[in-house]
RNA sequence: GCCCGGGUGGUGGAAUUGGUAGACACGAGGGACUUAAAAUCCCUUGGGAUUAAAUCCUGUGCGGGUUCGAUUCCCGCCCCGGGCACCA
């Protein structure tokens, strides 16, 4: 009988679906969560699909992490391979608004079919866990996770000129900006004004920057990431105003009178001949200074901050910019007076604002001078190659005496050695840079300082597809709130505490005067402990009075709290020391518990906490104090302070001091007048969430600057959940970013409902083993996730800091070397290939296309290829026979296991698929000498080494060698070192580097002996025509090369 | 302008630490089978010289360098792709 006809035709439209309903029915690809041995979680980016169905890339990358994750479990591994979907966004939203059909529908429909594409691609996914970010069950936890960033104050609320595009009527990130247009439908973008809700990714730039140093990723994307982060070291330098009379009210130094600068180059402060701050800068608008040519700085400015990104872009490079005069700065350095300009090449959120211009060492700032005739110094001697090399050992004045190192007329940013710099003079740029900044600490004109360009990240979007951030508008907690707090040995009606409460309330005011446990025993940890509930009613409008040791209780309380509150009054404060030492005190008081209160007393404040809690301070001191020393305001490191020094009231302890009072109310009264109409944000609590997302008709925005929620007035009004007055909820929904950034806590427990992660399972499971996604996301979803990461890890929620262990990021596929689109309609529809031929053939063409790192190229004639390479491969299994002699050589079997397992763990997929093919052809030239025994190790190396990569064809063919169970239930196959290599090997005899002749010999062969065999072949001779070789090179295993 | 990738046959792409460049495919050409075509199988295939076989020259974007030997390392440049862009 034929042979041929026996064997059952290649039919992969019954052999696919069999398989996929056995995986399923068999729960194999389930891990079990709580008791699995050895997990490994392999992750792919959070897809995004789009409604028109999967793109052969995306099939791409999916196979490619699943033949990865395949592997992964024959050796062994208990792999969580999850899937689910990230469907909020503009992208969606703004699809279904084209095709005229509501949201909710489109993204049904998108989600069921983006499942059912996956599932014919026979990946191995655990279909119980799949997550989907627009199900309430999954943003309920996305605003929780912005509950808790409020919480830590790394949630807040400031008005910012967004970008704003009016075709799709929102806010876009800088990101989604490309060259002042929208990245979705091209319209170019306006600036806008909108109060916003952000995320104060900045706090964390130096952790997010410092972990890269460790982590297990490709160098391109930590560059990337280090790029975007982008920090500069360098200092703040402050240059005083002068020539400027200061109106007289104003007695007291304020820092504000000084530009502030930051410089990555405080090396070249001598050289720094003028000043440039930029239109928003607070020395044009927030203060009016005699600037005797106004009208046209103000029309500058006015210019300047009209102009759109768009025009910005096309003027860079040409400086436009107005002195402004009545005024000059001081370099610190030098004592000289400076020009004070005003241009808009200096940015306002970069820095301070302000710059020192260094013309002479900074491009930019020698276009400028050069274009307004403004001095240039020269402070930095480039330094070449060769003096840097004869520094070494010679003195530096030759070297700093060689002015003819400057090039004339060319601005040089370069490092070198500073000349005309004072006490700088002959160092390097990087010693200079070191003393400068010893000299500017310890005489007052700066500090050491470090910048970053990482911004903080805009999560208000004002659309409705997106998670409702969960805020509540609260006109009544926005009623400006006072919080007094008494001293030692007192209580919260002492002194003049009644009085102040009842004008305050008169005022406007919510006033707290609560009294301290223990007045007489003040403890710190109990004070603070009962001052809490009322710090947490405060709100930005309150302030805070704090008496004597009350004042100190207040500092403390705002150096441990992310709270914002107006203002701070400390009277007859207990900062520093008392005016007599403690003895005294004891002596004076000899029933008081003094031992406690100089603990109180003396404890460290967090002061940088406390500036950042709290706008402005006055301190109200007593000359005649008797415990307080009024020189002792000095100690109080609040940056922007009024100091009050009177004189006739002792220790402020009587019932009434309407002075103080009076200074009081006067100073505080601005508040109720500011707040009248405002409303204050209320976070929702954690019990009523979700916010749900209502159900709306018509979810267009409105482009006003609100998100379509605005209109939904039933949705709007709500309760205070503080107060329970009538309030508004928030109508910003947040970005889809804020949902990817975490989506991979939810997937090990999404059957947890009364938490977004359970601890034992997060802490089995992650961080994530492998993570696999597009280098497109190498910055920002990347970099958003590790975030939420350190967040939640400084929270207490996990217990590490970095969600990854390993990242990689693959190509683009291009299809017939152009880029997929649907315009160009050259997109590769994956269900007509799967259809066409199969998911296992499309699975491999994926594979062998090209490297998995740099993408790849989809041609449809590859594709044919690798279909009929499939059915040889069917054919050449079910034809090896088994009744042969036997082959001689089979290393291959034990070579092809060895390099297919070795690329797929590195997923260099293309040469693994090779490495196959060269085995098939293998097996096919003997496939009839094969004994039994070897054709059965054949085949099930065959079945064994194809299955990561084409599943189902691997099943097929395990079964029909009598195999029970899956083949993913075998172990991946080993191999045996020893029969790989040949005791024969090919040695290459070369001259002069150029291949000549080659021979066999025994892999043992000593050195000698392969110089000698060399040497003696005929071809070498004749080279030699009978001279001596002037060296014999031999490299063990691969060649000797003889040089003659 | 700056920062990352990358440049290898007609094409996609191999070459793990410097050691036989072009694995594995696609395409093309030739042949077998066939009335013919498709499918399948076999052979050839970087370029060039010359030939009967052999052999030689040349060749990894360009120009230099290091080395016995360079696709690989160093210096200078060109081109393509991606990102950033007045960041002090």
């Amino acid at each position: 009988m034929d042979k041929k006809s026996q064997i059952p035709e290649y039919d992969f439209k019954e052999i696919e679906p069999k398989w996929q309903k056995y995986w399923e029915d068999e729960k194999l690809h389930q891990p079990d969560m709580d008791k699995a041995k050895k997990p490994f979680y392999n992750l792919m980016m959070f897809p995004y699909p789009s409604a028109e169905g999967l793109h052969i890339g995306g099939v791409s990358t999916f196979t490619g992490v699943d033949t990865f994750g395949r592997l992964k479990k024959m050796q062994g591994y208990d792999v969580f391979e999850p899937i689910g979907l990230d469907g909020f966004g503009i992208h969606s939203e703004n699809y279904a608004m084209k095709i005229g059909e509501h949201i909710k529908d489109v993204s049904a429909r998108t989600e069921k079919n983006f499942y059912r594409q996956l599932a014919s691609i026979g990946n191995m996914y655990d279909w119980s866990k799949t997550v989907e970010t627009y199900k309430p069950e999954y943003y309920k936890w996305t605003q929780w996770l912005f509950l808790q960033m409020y919480k830590k104050g790394l949630a807040y609320q400031k008005k910012a000129k967004v970008n704003w595009c009016p075709s799709c009527k929102t806010v876009l990130s800088d990101e989604q900006v490309i060259q002042g247009k929208c990245e979705r439908c091209d319209s170019e973008v306006q600036k806008k004004e909108l109060k916003q809700w952000f995320f104060k990714i900045t706090e964390y730039a130096e952790k997010l920057l410092k972990n890269l140093d460790w982590i297990d990723w490709p160098e391109d994307v930590k560059t990337n990431q280090r790029n975007w982060i982008g920090k500069s070291t360098g200092a703040i330098i402050e240059f005083p105003i002068s020539n400027f009379q200061f109106p007289n009210k104003f007695k007291i130094q304020n820092s504000k009178f000084k530009i502030r600068v930051f410089t990555t180059r405080p090396d070249t402060l001598f050289g720094a001949t003028y000043m440039v701050v930029a239109p928003e800068h607070w020395l044009i608008s927030n203060f009016q200074f005699p600037i005797s040519n106004s009208n046209e700085v103000h029309e500058y400015v006015k210019k300047a901050l009209a102009k759109s990104e768009q025009e910005r872009k096309a003027e860079e490079g040409v400086k436009t910019g107005v002195e402004i005069k009545g005024l000059k700065a001081v370099n610190p350095a030098t004592g000289e007076e400076i020009p004070v300009w005003v241009a808009d090449y200096v940015l306002t959120d970069y820095g301070t604002g302000a710059i020192m211009a260094v013309p002479g060492h900074d491009e930019r700032d020698w276009e400028f001078a050069q274009k307004y005739g403004l001095e240039i110094r020269k402070v930095v001697c480039p330094l070449d190659k060769d003096a840097r090399y004869k520094k070494q050992g010679t003195n530096k004045s030759q070297i700093t005496n060689h002015k003819d190192g400057f090039y004339n007329n060319e601005c040089f940013s370069g490092e070198g050695v500073a000349v005309s710099s004072g006490f700088l003079d002959g160092l390097e740029t990087f010693e200079a840079k070191e003393k400068m900044i010893e000299w500017l600490e310890e005489n007052g004109h700066g500090e050491r300082s470090t910048d970053y360009k990482l911004r903080d990240w805009c999560i208000s979007r004002q659309r409705y597809w997106g998670p409702p951030i969960p805020v509540v508008w609260c006109k009544n907690c926005a009623k400006p709130k006072a919080l007094l707090i008494h001293g030692f040995e007192a209580d919260g009606e002492s002194n003049w505490f009644l009085s102040l409460k009842k004008q305050l309330e008169e005022q406007g005011f919510e006033v707290f005067n609560p009294s301290m446990p223990k007045s007489e025993h003040p403890e710190l940890e109990n004070w603070l402990e009962a001052l809490q509930p009322y710090l947490d009613k405060l709100n930005e409008n309150s302030i805070i009075v704090g008496h004597s040791l009350g004042s100190k209780a207040a500092l403390h309380l705002l150096g441990k709290t992310h709270k914002k509150v107006s203002k701070l009054f400390l009277v007859a404060s207990a900062i520093g020391n008392p005016k007599r030492n403690w003895d005294n005190v004891r002596e004076k008081m000899p029933g008081a518990d003094v031992e406690s209160l100089q603990k109180f007393w003396q404890a460290e404040i967090d002061w940088e906490s406390v500036n950042q809690s709290v706008d402005s301070s006055y301190i109200i001191l007593s000359k005649d104090d008797p415990v307080i020393d009024p020189e002792h305001y000095k100690v109080a490191k609040l940056k922007d302070k009024k100091i009050e020094i009177w004189e006739g009231f002792k220790h402020f302890s009587k019932k009434r001091v309407p002075e103080l009072e009076k200074y009081i109310l006067e100073n505080s009264e601005d508040l109720p007048k500011k707040t009248k109409n405002e409303k204050a944000p209320v976070p929702v609590s954690e019990k009523d969430l979700p916010v749900e997302l209502p159900d709306m008709e018509d979810f267009l925005p409105e482009g006003k600057g609100k998100g379509p929620l605005a209109k939904n007035e039933e949705f709007v009004k709500t309760k205070c959940p503080v107060c329970g007055a009538e309030a508004q909820r928030e109508t910003d929904v947040s970005d889809p970013f804020v949902d990817s950034s975490w989506y991979f806590f939810r997937y090990p427990s999404t059957e947890f409902t009364d938490k977004p992660f359970d601890g034992e399972r997060t802490h089995k499971w992650l961080p994530v083993d492998s993570y696999i996604g597009g280098k497109e996301h190498t910055v920002l979803h990347l970099l958003y996730s590790r975030f939420i990461t350190m967040v939640l890890n400084d929270l207490g929620h996990i217990d590490f800091d970095e969600p990854y262990k390993r990242f990689f990021g693959h190509g683009l596929i291009t299809k017939d070397g152009a880029k997929m689109s649907k315009s160009k309609g050259n997109v590769v529809n994956p269900d007509e290939m799967i259809e066409k031929h199969g998911a296992d053939t499309t699975r491999l063409y994926l594979r062998f296309l090209g490297d998995f790192e740099q993408g790849g190229d989809w041609r449809d004639s590859g594709v044919e290829g690798m279909s009929r390479f499939v059915k040889k491969l069917w054919h050449t299994f079910f034809e090896i026979s088994g009744e042969g002699q036997g082959v001689k050589k089979d290393y291959m079997i034990d070579r092809t296991i060895k390099l297919i397992g070795e690329d797929i763990e590195r997923l260099s997929f293309n040469t693994a698929v090779a490495r196959y093919m060269e085995f098939v052809n293998w097996v096919r030239d003997n496939k009839d000498n094969f004994n039994r025994e070897q054709a059965l190790k054949v085949k099930k190396t065959l079945a064994l080494t194809l299955a990561p990569m084409a599943p189902h064809l691997a099943e097929e063919f395990w079964s029909s060698l009598g195999g029970q169970k899956s083949i993913f239930t075998e172990k991946w196959p080993e191999y045996n070192p020893v029969n790989i290599q040949s005791d024969e090997i090919e040695l290459v005899i070369q001259v002069n580097g150029k291949v000549r002749d080659k021979f066999q010999a025994d892999a043992e062969i000593s050195e000698e002996e392969a110089k000698k065999k060399a040497l003696e072949s005929e071809k070498i001779q004749k080279y030699l025509a009978g001279k001596e070789p002037k060296k014999v090179i031999y490299v063990k295993e691969k060649l000797v090369n003889i040089v003659i």
